[in-house]
DNA sequence: CGGGTGTTTGAATGGCGTCAAAGATTGTGG
DNA sequence: CCACAATCTTTGACGCCATTCAAACACCCG
């Protein structure tokens, strides 16, 4: 499924493609996204990619890892708001956005590229980049979508669906950036991470995953997560099931381009 | 408290301080202010302002009266995202933001204003506002702000400090827009709603409420809420002191404009 | 091999939801 | 003005979902 081309041309077009999906992109502007190719940056699991202090977030995408942004309170508990995977875009919004100022924290180690440039040149001359200055707005906007959709989870769902429903959109959004094979991706979260996730204790989020696995729903073992019944699941998760398949048109369009 | 002028001014006056308290506006800039009044509708507690249908979101101003932004979920379930006051905006955000597609409804009767022209006026020329250009940006960004504050609540929190937290929230806010006196405010939320908001049922709001009124914390009688004890209350929602009054400094600005 | 980290399971506690029913409050029409 | 309905608040009893504590089990790495 991955094929193998040079690293530099894979990680630019893991942008082009998302920005591709959510708009139309001019030949001009293809070529803008290869010539913006800038240094890469690795982060150790664990280490902070972003964080408070940044007065000026530069704009970076995440070309391989996962990551999250995380609230600590007083009281020492954790929250992870939201989780970044390759393709997303980290700062870079120019009306600041109150995300951006949130901590970033590598889960597994993270390659990110700067793309202060692109973001430059799009900005000086938004008339003649419309396709990717859209693009990037869209892909802002359904980060915040998603943001929302959490919170509806954790405001107004019992463990069960909150856990059901977060899978499903770690699995949708794996596979718009083509990271699921055969109905499986990789999970680099630790139980407890995904307790910090959905406000949940660690012991219960293992238990809720056993329930998962004995339902038939998913399967997992030694962080793969192996999604049987995506239907199945949706409904556990209360979800309608168009809902469901919300991002599948980016779907769409990857299996397109690599059938 | 409540001087008694004409209507009109005092209900731009409202946008005009909110965005003083942000940014620093220039005479031109308040002379736009006061030249963009426009007609008022009004909207009957319970009535919908801006459903999910509406593409295209006028902005538009709350002059009185509290409106809520909320998602219903399949299982029927409300969950109430955001609160929103008199000298806050709905919609009108250019590159869209996903709150906008979620449902205003009106709690109390809500009467707002349409401001239309005054953010066309600022986007076509935004070299010539650029104070209304920033307060309304950073209005936008303080919502959000709140927004991921709420979010901290429903997954961090217990009970308690939820409601402490989103008590002293109102409160601030309340302060900024010159609605409290005494320590006291009006709040027209029942205890269902608050619920809703919380993530929490009605009976366990209550008693929620009842324990704080013990505490001497808050008092409670026919929809005015007095806050006795701001630190305290801020001890018990786990917020960090700077934090309490991390909006007192609009507040200073309607105070010394006030005295 | 041993230590560290993550997973899994059990038992006990408690926070919070549900059910039910009795006040309190407000608004409406006679 | 009172009566009545409707809505909201308050309280008790009960049960479940989820947390906590504790300990055993797996896995990875030096």
């Amino acid at each position: 499924m991955q094929l193998e081309l040079p690293k530099a041309l894979l990680s630019i077009d893991l942008l082009t493609r998302r920005l591709a999906a959510l708009s139309r992109l001019a030949d001009h502007e293809r070529a803008l996204l290869l010539n913006c190719q800038q240094h890469f940056k690795c982060y150790m699991a664990g280490s902070e990619i972003s964080g408070t202090q940044d007065q000026l977030q530069r704009p970076r995408l995440i070309i391989s890892g996962w990551a999250c942004r995380e609230r600590i309170m007083a009281n020492g508990r954790r929250q992870l708001l939201a989780i970044l995977l390759p393709g997303d875009l980290i700062g870079g919004c120019a009306n600041q956005r109150a995300l951006d100022l949130v901590e970033v924290v590598a889960i597994s180690n993270v390659r990110v590229m700067n793309v202060a440039t692109l973001f430059r040149a799009v900005e000086e001359h938004p008339d003649e980049y419309p396709g990717i200055a859209r693009g990037i707005a869209l892909l802002s906007f359904c980060e915040e979508r998603r943001l929302l959709d959490h919170m509806m989870r954790l405001g107004s769902q019992p463990a069960l669906q909150r856990v059901a429903g977060f899978l499903l959109e770690l699995f949708q959004r794996c596979r718009v950036i083509g990271y699921v094979s055969a109905g499986s991706f990789v999970m680099p979260l630790t139980q407890e991470m995904l307790g910090n996730a959905l406000g949940l204790s660690v012991v219960h989020v293992n238990r809720v995953m056993r329930q998962l696995k004995a339902s038939h729903l998913i399967d997992l073992h030694g962080g793969i997560v192996n999604i049987l019944d995506v239907a199945g699941l949706a409904r556990v998760a209360d979800l309608p099931p168009q809902e469901a398949a919300r991002e599948l048109k980016q779907c769409d369009w990857i299996t397109a381009a690599a059938g």
